[in-house]
DNA sequence: TTTAGGG
DNA sequence: CCCTAAA
């Protein structure tokens, strides 16, 4: 099936939701802010999970051990960034391929550094071009790399702040000056094994025509791994070959791509009529063909990703880990949410001006959010307590990965980059916004701004109607391999210290908290001593559930004796 | 903050 | 998972 939207939308930078981080002591104070950032962890999870997959499953291959050593990882964990700015009769075309970790974090140069040492395979390429002249250059990452952003930005003049922290930090480009709204293409490509009806536009009137979904079965071919002819191609990679050629591979039956386009006007939207105005000349203004207006996702944040496997894992397991954790979110569907100057647009009925969308409005005050849906229930709006069926669910000890934005080659029609880009703060007044940390740790997937909204309505993000009160934690059944993993460290840490065991077996999973592994081994413990037919959910294997009233009898008769040396 | 248990 | 008393 082919389904192909285009959504267009125009804005100058796009921003993270204020949904800073809370730790579990936090989410106390603040429960409502934690809610929303579980939930924005799994749908961050989502798309940088699958990015992930293609990744892998593109350059990753078992080592002669049969096993994934970090080595091998890390250089999967491609982005691309491009950014285009007209300046006069110039064009500055700069292109950002980078570790993934650039990708997640708000401090990207430091990220980037760590990312070359780590992978040693990364590459920054900048290009600079204006009409009769090209030129391209590799940089270093790190100072000469942020240097020559810098000249390059000086003369052209103004930069978008977007993409900037994905570039090098804010104070590096002096990117606040932005009177000219910088053009900023960014595209992603993932694979969903997603109906597309979990991503109709139904949800989104107002956009759905305009966003280009490409949706399509996996046999659809991959015809066009064509590169852009531009010079930039080099730089990166060709992920869209690699989702194509993954979604060959069986493992996602559907091939889910938004492919965002330059657009330099801008629109205005008509008080009256809460329609588009064309406003020629205007900045901050859209063109406009119709009464219709025009929205364009210029891209995907993702703050973080984390992709845990056992050291000991093959490439086959974490592919599997990986496809369970698609699958588990993709269950739930999602659900888009409008940001206004970091707050959510709650009510679809209003109009833009309404909404306080209006001329004036800055662009990159508007953003978009993906965000899951508990079910396949319409956006409709009702508490999110409804359970995900999302989580990214891991094997043991794990390695910890970042994100993997991927950097996608233009679909052969187009000539367009497509990419994946994050990035951290940007927005200028986002109010309630501790960037840096707080971002970094929201695992949100989130469209970056646009102007939407006809007199239709908006989708409505979530209606958290307990604004304050404490909300439940989205439920994450252990996977097996995380039970696999909580076994073997109560083997060998004993029971009772929990804070140990979970640092062991779970460090890199910030939702479990050692109350949570104290209670799943409770629960492992009773299990094991029911009959299996009484257990529900995913079944866990009887060798393990053995190896839990092992453990759990050792360590009883260890904790009877205090004399005796629990490290023997 | 952690543990340990009941809910 | 949550809530809490205890430590």
């Amino acid at each position: 099936m082919v389904l192909q939207k285009r959504l267009y939308y125009g804005f100058d930078g796009y921003q993270v939701p204020p949904i800073p981080r809370a730790t579990r002591s936090d989410r106390r104070r603040c429960s409502f802010r934690k809610k929303v950032d579980d939930n924005q962890m799994c749908a961050f999870d989502l798309l940088a999970t699958v990015a992930g997959k293609l990744l892998l499953e593109e350059e990753s291959s078992p080592s002669s051990s049969g096993r994934l050593s970090e080595k091998e990882l890390s250089p999967t964990l491609q982005v691309s960034i491009k950014k285009e700015q007209q300046h006069g009769d110039k064009i500055l075309k700069v292109e950002h391929c980078g570790g993934l970790e650039s990708m997640i974090t708000s401090d990207c140069s430091v990220n980037v550094a760590k990312s070359k040492i780590q992978v040693g395979s990364f590459e920054n390429k900048v290009e600079l071009a204006s009409s009769g002249y090209q030129e391209s250059f590799d940089c270093t990452v790190g100072d000469k790399f942020k240097k020559q952003m810098n000249i390059e930005l000086q003369n052209t003049g103004n930069i978008s702040n977007i993409a900037k922290a994905d570039i090098c930090s804010l104070d590096d480009l002096t990117l606040r000056d932005r009177k000219h709204p910088a053009l900023v293409s960014v595209e992603s490509s993932m694979t969903l094994p997603l109906g597309t009806d979990h991503f109709t536009c139904g949800s989104f009137p107002a956009i759905r025509e305009d966003v280009n979904l490409v949706i399509r079965d996996d046999d659809e071919n991959s015809s066009g791994c064509t590169h852009p002819s531009s010079t930039t191609t080099k730089s990166f990679r060709a992920p869209s070959c690699v989702g194509n050629r993954r979604l060959r591979n069986g493992f996602a039956s559907k091939y889910w791509k938004v492919t965002p386009k330059l657009k330099r006007e801008e629109k205005h939207f008509n008080a009256a009529s809460g329609k588009p105005v064309c406003l020629p000349g205007q900045y901050g203004t859209f063109q406009s063909e119709d009464s219709h207006v025009k929205l364009r996702i210029k891209s995907f944040k993702v703050p973080e990703l984390f992709i845990e496997i056992p050291e000991s894992a093959t490439v086959g397991s974490l592919k599997r880990t990986v496809m369970e954790a698609v699958t588990k979110i993709l269950g739930g569907g999602l659900r888009v949410g409008v940001l206004l100057q970091g707050k959510k647009l709650r009510d679809d009925n209003k109009t833009p001006l309404q909404t306080g969308i209006s001329d004036d409005t800055k662009l990159d005050a508007l953003g978009f959010s993906l965000e899951p849906s508990s079910s396949l229930a319409p956006p409709p709006l009702h508490h999110e307590d409804s359970p995900f069926p999302l989580t990214c669910d891991s094997p043991q000890p794990l390695t910890r990965y970042s994100p993997t934005p991927i950097a996608v080659l233009d679909p052969p029609s187009l000539n367009l980059g497509s990419f994946v880009e994050s990035d951290h703060d940007s927005a200028p007044s986002p109010p309630d916004m501790s960037i840096d940390k707080n971002l970094k740790d929201s695992r949100a997937l989130v469209v970056v701004p646009a102007m939407n909204v006809g007199a239709s309505a908006v989708v409505p993000a979530r209606k958290s109607k307990r604004s304050e009160a404490a909300q439940r934690r989205i439920h994450r059944p252990f996977s097996v391999s995380e039970v696999e993993a909580l076994v073997q460290a109560v083997e060998k840490l004993g029971t009772g210290i929990w804070r140990d065991v979970k640092s062991r077996a779970f460090d890199y999973a910030k939702h479990r908290t050692y109350v949570d592994v104290k209670d799943k081994w409770k629960t492992l413990v009773h299990t094991a001593r029911i009959s299996p037919q009484q257990s529900r959910g995913e079944p866990v294997p009887q060798e393990l559930l053995d190896r839990v009233l092992n453990a759990h009898a050792h360590w009883a008769k260890q904790q009877a004796k205090p004399e005796t040396c629990r490290f023997r």
